[in-house]
DNA sequence: CGATGAGTTGACGTTTGTCAAGGCCGGTGG
DNA sequence: CCACCGGCCTTGACAAACGTCAACTCATCG
């Protein structure tokens, strides 16, 4: 089981209380979520904000034949504005995929929060616009990018996005996804995704225990093959306090 | 040449317009950007945003190697928020298709009349809302999407945008793109989306008269090849005034 | 102890990219 | 006016990447 829960005092998460005293009530009340359940659904009407406190969520999208696609993962301090053009129906599928906290807030208390404190909105403009350069980056790579290209930048992408969550990037860290679901992330059947994966741990890049604990050993081949600056994504993707 | 140039009284221009009265000003003191110019580069510092009254933008990204991917078209009407999570720098290069005319707008000035004027905070929110459920979308398709599922996609898209500034659906309509940029858009080579194009054209899907000016014959038949509900699509994408 | 679900590996088929050649069109310079 | 050139589209032949199917292992759980 995944127990090593990211706390709320980090990360986005903490730019966010440090902006504005009301987010912190919003942590202290947010409702569990059991691992697996499903919090939205595409077509959904829905037209709030949800605010991560705690564990991983996605968002996803398919079509009719089944076929999924996970458009971004949610972590803690992370913001989710789902609802479509339209204002009053959600695009995306909403789902947790360990045990988690959030908190819905109505939009109209939200923009009242943002209008309150100059400081919290900068920090969500902080936010959104680090997921929107994520997006951009992953865009790039499910569109030109190979498997091994895709699969690397994924691990950088989340193995980033948890150290700014507190975890030490030296260590091993976890990842409480399957290879289906990597493969729903990157646009690959969980066939490739498990032999692309091999691959990189026979020419020791990677380290894996129990089939999805990462340890990057050789992080300057696995930042060429993902094709980025890792200091330069760390730039876009991480949201920095205002 | 391109001369069907939408208005700025239309589409999400109208929605903008009607919502503030400074943004009229804006689309009067817009600069003329050349078709070809490149406003942004990836990497840049830049905090502004920019706001599109004239012409046809692309925002892209691309690998060391050259490999070029299309994040978006903006279309007038369309907000740009290029700045990464830093605050600091861009993320994308911003290229004008075709001649343009954009307004850029410090930050703060941006903030102010977004706090002055709740209407025109709705609105953009709806138009923020639009464009990233169109990125999902398309985040879909590039991950689990064939090639003709990917470019019925595109030319349903587009084409509802143009509608949405004013253009007829039932006509011909012009898309100021070579294949090569439909497939930086696509995620698909050029000769690829060339030979997908023709299939359409021969299913009697499609009829093109110079290349690139196209009128959809079969549009149920298009929808389905796309993976969408038309109308549904219409929702998410389309920001409605608020 | 069987059942289930995830990972692993091999064989094979399909989709898509790459390379190359030719045609059409608009522009440019003699 | 015409020859030439460069882009772009088009088509075919071939190669590479990735998906699908199937079989096997292993760990977990009831």
């Amino acid at each position: 089981m995944w127990q090593d829960q990211t706390r709320c005092d980090q990360g986005g998460m903490a730019v966010l209380c440090a902006a504005s005293e009301q987010i912190r009530t919003f942590t202290r009340t947010a409702q569990q979520i059991r691992a697996g359940t499903v919090i939205l659904q595409d077509g959904d009407e829905f037209d709030k904000v949800v605010l991560v406190v705690d564990g991983w969520l996605s968002s996803s999208k398919s079509f009719e034949d089944g076929e999924l696609q996970i458009i971004d993962f949610i972590l803690p301090g992370d913001i989710l504005y789902a609802t479509n053009g339209d204002g009053m129906t959600v695009g995306l599928t909403l789902e947790a995929i360990t045990d988690a906290r959030v908190s819905i807030v109505p939009v109209s208390t939200w923009r009242t929060m943002l209008m309150a404190s100059p400081d919290l909105a900068r920090a969500v403009g902080r936010i959104r616009a680090a997921a929107q350069a994520r997006t951009s980056e992953r865009l790039l790579r499910l569109g030109k990018g190979s498997a091994p290209t895709r699969i690397a930048f994924a691990i950088l992408e989340l193995s980033l996005r948890l150290r700014s969550l507190g975890h030490d990037m030296e260590e091993t860290f976890h990842l409480p996804l399957t290879q289906k679901a990597i493969g729903d992330y990157t646009g690959l059947s969980s066939v490739h995704v498990c032999r692309t994966m091999r691959r990189l741990v026979r020419h020791n890049i990677l380290e894996t225990s129990d089939h999805i604990d990462i340890r990057i050993l050789d992080l300057a081949a696995l930042s060429e093959i993902a094709g980025i600056d890792l200091e330069r994504l760390e730039q876009e993707i991480a949201p920095t306090a205002a």
